[in-house]
DNA sequence: ACAAGAAATGAATTCGAATTCATTTCATTG
DNA sequence: CAATGAAATGAATTCGAATTCATTTCTTGT
């Protein structure tokens, strides 16, 4: 036996494969999914097409997993500002706005990631990510409702329900008329649509 | 001249015509659109697969204008709903449980309108279905907050926001796993958390 | 009944991107 | 440095469903 996997080249191996994830990070940022062949994944990765292959099983679950990357940090970092001091509301107003914020400054590859037709790993993917992001999103209600800063609610159904309103605002009919100067007015006026979705106090028609 | 279009004739491909379109809207309703091939699509129509395209110019163009006809048909039970006597929240809360409970009852048909991954011209279709949903709503909002049920808010924004959560709950996550006889109870939570989403006081920051 | 043209048919063709694989390049070890 | 085997390459192949089109069937008006 005049060869053995070094530990240098296995290396090399991971670096080449995050090279490829990246790339398809990169070129789904640029052209979307549907834009996205492998061909092009390893131009950019700096890597032959078949060699692709030889780090993952398909075209479907390179982006998959590409996917899960992304969305994997996204929600690291709703659950950092979910994990900040502050009341409940307060928490979850930063959640979701920088939630928005980050979408509407990457609204090309936000897109892909949240709604753009794809391969069934994909959107297999995509579903975890968006259970994932509502699981923090139901935690935060959660503390609301122990706090008596929100009404008793189905914490699952409204968490669910956030999601849809912030994908909706964001990537829905929405977003695809909104200039981009409204980006900023467009994440604020979505936070405070979530935050009235699930917030106490019932509407009093006092003086105004 | 030995051949002209008689009347009768018309019909029958207008007739022809819509029975395809109907072939779609079941067979999309049985396996999807992944699962939709003009040549099924054909057969349950009991044509050739060539006269499909007698009629349509492409699969894309063919399903985008059966999911329009669907979602018009639904627009409609809606803006009827909408239309009815009462305030604007129970008109609201009513086409919110009509439109949910609708797609419960065919959720694999309503998951291929709302959500599947599909042609770039069913798309631009369902974009533009979304929209006429969403302006059903705003309608409603906007006679909310002139009898002030509402709280002064973007009509626009909140309608958005009640698509996004009505399709989140229905064909997201959630109800994925959400067992048949939950259906009317799922129904009932989303109506509710649209009506709260709404009409709820808003969250006033207390920081930034 | 027949001619003229329209509509329907469905087998054959097209097409484009994913995937493969024979060949080449590179890394390791004695 | 030669031998061995892994990894990379990218041109060639595969594949499956949309689309086409030569042929057949149906309609109409004389």
């Amino acid at each position: 036996m005049a060869y053995r996997r070094t530990e240098r080249v296995q290396e090399q191996l991971q670096d080449k494969r995050d090279r490829i994830l990246q790339a398809v990070r990169a070129v789904v940022g640029e052209v979307g999914f549907r834009g996205a062949q492998v061909a092009t994944v390893a131009e950019a990765a700096g890597v032959a097409t078949g060699t692709v292959y030889r780090h993952f099983p398909s075209k479907g679950e390179l982006f998959a997993e590409a996917l899960a990357l992304n969305a994997g940090h996204e929600v690291s970092v709703m659950q950092a500002v979910a994990d900040s001091e502050g009341t409940a509301a307060a928490r979850l107003a930063d959640a979701v706005r920088v939630f928005a914020l980050r979408a509407v400054r990457a609204r090309r590859l936000a897109w892909a990631m949240i709604a753009e037709p794809a391969e069934p790993e994909v959107d297999a993917a995509r579903l975890k990510s968006r259970r994932a992001f509502a699981d923090v999103l139901q935690g935060l209600i959660e503390d609301g409702i122990a706090s008596s800063e929100f009404p008793p609610q189905n914490a699952r159904v409204a968490a669910a329900g956030l999601i849809g309103a912030l994908t909706e605002g964001l990537v829905g009919p929405l977003a695809q008329e909104a200039e981009a100067p409204n980006a900023l007015t467009l994440s604020r006026e979505i936070t405070a649509f979530c935050l009235q979705a699930v917030s106490a106090r019932p509407y009093e028609e006092s003086r105004s």
